[in-house]
DNA sequence: AATGAATGAGGGTTCATTCAT
DNA sequence: GATGAATGAACCCTCATTCAT
């Protein structure tokens, strides 16, 4: 790749992540091509010669975020010295962001009314993300931390939901000095033991 | 209140069930007050006579929305023939929309940049929801479906998650031919009793 | 018709008028929206409430000069008065725009990719323009200044070739101070004998 | 001129070509510099370096235009075995595009806004069409078939005028099978012998 | 009181043109 | 010398909002 090309990898990273950026944040109808193109210091126009027009750019946004997550997902699974449970921890907890079936809100909300948006999704979400996630699962079940009985269905599903739960308030499980530990413990008691809970002592936090 | 007013009062009704059922299918920025208006079949301006701006119409949409969920949610505790589990099954899965928390897309999206709403939301949370939420609490500790360690804050946010995750595919919950049962009955196991389940038998789905 | 209603139908002329003074001068193309709107002394927004879009504005702008046109044309049919001679002199020469078949300059720079434009002016050509003017030929024949064996569908085109031409030279056809009276003349015999001529005298002027 | 001024040369022919299929289709507004750039394959930029500027393209194209028109002119009036009507009919009828006067749709357009095009097509006209075309005329006086009281003006006016009607409804000329001989023939008589005709036979076709 | 009419501001997009390699 | 990259300006259009009846 020459110094063209570098230089235009390096614009089409910029634009994509400012437009993440405020897409998250704000929302996709709400952000104005121009004030991507501010946040990312180029011409409006030069968002139109690499992306043809906004519904592209969204399109584009997502891929690079799924990409950007499954990768890091990657990572964390690839690490053979983890136990389930820590590379549990490393997922929900550590990583501020996390898609395992790839439903947060700014893709719901985005996919309402974009049909190839769905489809992109849909395949990902089967080819990449949730064969990805079965292999943890497995690890799960073999170190005795999942019940076998469940299927990996509702494992997905409640894993996902916990995921969810924890990045729409990051807050509560940071280690940050105003952290409720104990709120913490009590969260894990939840997730391996439920609402009734079970007679045994504490659980590690996850 | 005479004729006039009646009369008015029930023109504002019209004008913000049409808002509200807009702008939670289509989000707030989507939604012109010219669509509005036609759903509610009066003129732009009398939206604007009425509501003063489109800014003060969300505003009252979500106030009319916080109190139409509070007095289904209240209603459901008021019965006092019910169990816990009946209450939560009514809550969780018989309502298509459920706030417990109040913190649906509906109104996450809206909150990010409009301090008032967050201030009325969390005023609504502290002084209304949660106390209402807080008995239900209550009555599960007293039959004994919640473990009594478990602080009220970590049931709350745990009852929370459920109710969005099931809310965010509701297609998985209804009873429809197509539904799942087994799928519905691991989670109930889950909510229960966690990802390591519990020895004994199966539990009833909620 | 109420105040309301007339003046914005008196604001619709004044937009269809600047709009089509603008559009037979630089193009439908050149011509933007806010030009006409300047002309016309209304806001932008003001043509879009009416006419829906630039598209829509061309299309009614056609309507009405057609309109306009036929009704000239008309007028001069009706005087019962007069020769054939004399109202093909008033048709080519008095009328500074002249529509017969309706395909001058204007309409057919507009028509080339626009199918529902072509529709309109081919259903007007049949149903109001030629039949009109079959009436006048018709004169002409009983007249005996049109050669019976002449189908009307050649004398249809070599009139509205006349008319066509004259419309693009209309300086060549005023009586001005400048006008080159024999030049008309001569016209005026090509016309009725062609480039070969007749042997007989000078004929008077159309 | 050297190989290296050859390939340039060639390149602004193609991209003199190209320039000029796009604008008299699509009208000079229409057509962007990118696909031109396109249809030539060049870059944007190379047209910029030859010609200057969009203006200047259309300048030279419109250059272009009447030079290759004359050609084609000088090649038939220069054919010295031709009568008048032979050379007549090809001028009218097979060429596809005509320019006596050079006012064609296409110029007529492009010119009402640019001083510098209506002082070339002036002095063109009047140095180079113009004269050529009045040996065409001297030939068809001295075989007879034009009268010989008609000026130049006027004839010039008249064939020109049959010219453009012929290019504004080609289809009506061609030979195709669907064409109407008898139309054809018609308009061959009123072209030499006017509206009223002429007591004589048939006349050949033009 | 209620509404049709009107508009300023802003958004997405395209284009002719210049920059920098 | 030729080109990919970049941009200011302008266009069509929509929207929240105000005016005038």
């Amino acid at each position: 790749m020459n110094g063209f090309e570098r230089r235009k990898e390096r614009k089409k990273m910029n634009i994509l992540d400012a437009a993440l950026e405020l897409f998250s944040t704000d929302g996709v109808q709400k952000v104005s091509i121009q004030e991507i193109a501010s946040k990312a210091q180029v011409s409006q126009v030069t968002i139109y010669n690499y992306f043809g027009g906004k519904d592209e750019l969204v399109f584009e946004s997502i891929k690079k975020f799924t990409e950007d997550k499954i990768s890091q997902f990657q990572a964390v699974l690839d690490d053979n010295e983890k136990s389930f449970k820590d590379k549990l921890r490393d997922l929900l907890r550590d990583k501020n962001e996390n898609i395992l079936l790839l439903n947060s809100d700014f893709l719901r909300t985005i996919m309402s009314d974009r049909p190839e948006i769905q489809e992109f999704i849909k395949n990902f979400s089967e080819q990449t993300s949730i064969p990805l996630f079965m292999e943890l699962v497995k690890q799960g079940r073999n170190e005795g931390v999942i019940h076998k009985d469940l299927s990996f269905k509702a494992v997905l599903f409640y894993l996902n939901m916990y995921s969810q739960a924890m990045q729409s308030r990051p807050e509560l499980f940071q280690y940050s000095e105003e952290a409720d530990y104990r709120f913490i413990e009590e969260l894990t008691q939840l997730f391996f033991y439920g609402l009734m809970g079970n007679s045994e002592g504490p659980t590690e936090t996850i």
